[in-house]
RNA sequence: UGUCCCAUGGUGUAAUGGUAACACUCCGGUUUUUGGUAUCGUCAUUCUAGGUUCGAGUCCUAGUGGGACAACCA
């Protein structure tokens, strides 16, 4: 039971430590809160992970709500998608949540506040009310509508909630303090009127509350004890405290709002809008696509949810602006995959390789191991025979030392067949090799158990047979940016580091065993790489993508 | 000409006033029918200046650098 104690992050510290100033464990209640307006890319996978695994490691629950609070962004379809995704992370919410079902107390609550006067119905226009606010360095100045009577401010919002109101024609705002240096504090609007029909309640409001006036009371009455978020709402904490204290009854939980640094992940970028642009502007097919780090996206790619959830946990969560490296997530992606996978032979880039002293129309079926690493995974056949399919790269006619592959007069192993020793090439008029000759020792075919079939050579190939070869569609992916952190330079746009070569589209040659292979599945192509079944699969045609190459210490040495 | 947040190897995190550590990356060795995996190892870190203290990455002050804040968005 030596269960080995990981240090705690910040935010666990500030749990414990409220754990141990009396808040019972049972109280405890995480949420994730997402908009409804677009697809959960890489960054919320963090916040997801935070958020749940939290509920996981106190034992208590956590809540999916949507933050629905603006019709003119939000659809039910976003709904679904981050149901899926959350799912397919791995994670069960407590109750699932909506901002839109609190309609009713909020309004009731924003009314009472208006009777306490501390809030009040403004009838500028969004420009004057700016205007009045300041700047970050200038205190604002209280608007003509500030000191309204109760009675006026009341039929006033009824009003805006009845309808009788066009859009900008009143907000209702808090009544805080225009001077303080906190400009969320300068009276932030509760209420403006909307003229749209909202994902789930249809028409019945035409008034919807802002983040700030929602949020926190939305912790409140689901009873969240520590709402996360991202540092860039810290700003907002006092107001979130100040509408607390408008509404918390003295025995119910008060929640408390605490702020993490977003992750970013670099070679990407997580902005809905460059996003969304990426998509309209045709640079990926759609959200789904295997290049973006959407959820959908990475999902499509190939990654695992043991893979994302590894790379959140194991980055950790800190206060600092910060620019993780690819390679890390790369690196679970593998550890997880290299256990899950099972191999295969597939030649990317296909030569075609004679064995002139192997029987013409001979054919042998050789025993394969699915996995070196689990050999409970079984072992399949693979037709062998006089003409195989071999990488290009993986011949020269002559190789310095370093060069372990297949050479004029040296020998490599074809994986699980036989030793063979290159002999000539064949070339066309333009000096483009097209045929290799080979020849091999009958005598060391794999695990045969004879003296030569335990010989050691420095290289292995992995190879297709040509009669037997099943052509397939492979989508070669590269990193959609060209820099780590293509958004923030400060003069060029980010769609200028959009690196052109990110899809390679080519046609390799497979072995038979992979037409069972069944959408979503990953399998190892050896010494390629992981790929994935796509979707886009057919009958006649079996499409692959590259989820992530193997690491390459030669191909470092090459270049 | 404001308020607030942040600063530990190339990257991300830890050290909770007491020997600066872990992972990734890089580089090198061993094993290997994947130049993969596994395994061993090397290199490399507390922004600066003061102060408190027997002792400071940690606490205080100032500076420097980075970031957030002026949507009827979230």
């Amino acid at each position: 039971m030596s269960e080995d104690k990981k240090p705690n992050n910040f935010i666990e510290d500030i749990i414990e430590d409220d754990l141990n100033n009396g808040l019972s464990k049972d109280k405890l209640r995480f949420r994730f809160p997402p908009e409804p307006n677009g697809f959960l890319h890489i960054g919320h996978a963090s916040a997801i992970c935070l958020n749940f695994g939290l509920g996981e490691k106190f034992g208590q629950p956590v809540n999916l709500r949507f933050d629905d609070t603006n019709p003119a962004k939000e659809e039910a379809k976003y709904v679904d998608a981050i149901k899926k995704d959350v799912e397919w992370l791995g994670y069960q919410w407590d109750e699932l949540c909506f901002a839109s079902d609190y309609f009713q107390e909020l309004y009731d609550w924003a009314v009472q506040m208006i009777k306490d006067g501390k809030a009040y119905v403004d009838s500028q226009s969004s420009e004057e009310i700016a205007d009045q606010k300041g700047t970050p360095t200038q205190p604002g100045v209280n608007g003509p509508f500030r000191d309204r009577s109760v009675e006026e401010n009341l039929a006033l919002f009824k009003g805006m909630k009845n309808g009788e109101y066009g859009e900008s024609e009143h907000v209702l705002r808090a009544k805080i303090n225009m001077q303080s240096t906190n400009m969320l504090m300068r009276d932030p609007i509760m209420y403006r009127v909307v003229n749209r029909s909202h994902h789930r309640t249809g028409e019945a409001w035409k008034i919807y509350p802002m983040y700030d006036w929602t949020h926190g009371e939305s912790d409140y009455l689901e009873q969240i004890s520590h709402s996360f978020c991202t540092l860039e709402f810290l700003p907002h904490r006092e107001l979130y405290d100040w509408f607390l204290d408008q509404i918390v009854a003295p025995n119910k939980l008060r929640p408390k709002q605490r702020e993490f640094a977003r992750r970013n992940v670099s070679h990407t970028v997580t902005s809905k809008r460059k996003l969304q642009q990426l998509v309209e502007q045709g640079i990926v097919t759609g959200w789904d696509d295997p290049r973006m780090t959407t959820i959908s996206g990475l999902r499509r790619r190939g990654y695992t949810a043991n893979a994302i959830k590894n790379f959140a946990e194991s980055i950790g969560i800190g206060k600092r602006d910060n620019l993780v490296d690819m390679n890390h997530l790369e690196f679970h992606l593998r550890d997880d995959l290299n256990k899950a996978a099972d191999r295969v032979m597939c030649v990317l880039d296909p030569i075609k390789l004679i064995i002139t002293n192997y029987p013409e129309g001979k054919v042998e079926m050789l025993e394969a191991e699915n996995s070196q690493e689990d050999v409970s995974r079984g072992y399949r056949e693979v037709p062998f025979s006089r003409e195989v399919f071999i990488e290009r790269e993986d011949y020269k006619e002559e190789g310095n030392k370093k060069f372990f592959r297949l050479k004029n007069g040296k020998e490599v192993r074809l994986k699980n067949a036989y030793i063979i020793k290159g002999e000539r090439c064949i070339k066309d008029a333009d000096g483009n090799i097209t045929e290799i000759h080979a020849t091999y020792d009958p005598d060391s075919r794999s695990s045969s158990g004879t003296d030569a079939s335990m010989r050691k050579v420095k290289g292995t190939l992995h190879w297709v047979s040509v009669a037997h070869a099943l052509p397939v569609e492979v989508r070669l992916y590269d990193r959609l940016f060209t820099v780590a952190s293509p958004d923030t330079d400060k003069e060029k746009d980010f769609m200028e580091f959009v690196n052109p070569e990110s899809l390679e589209v080519i046609t390799a040659m497979a072995e038979p065993a992979m037409k069972n292979l069944a959408a979503g599945d990953t399998v190892q192509f050896q010494r390629m790489g992981y790929f994935c079944v796509d979707p886009d699969s057919t009958e006649d045609l079996m499409v692959f993508n590259r989820t992530v190459t193997l690491r390459d210490t030669w191909a470092k040495l090459d270049t």
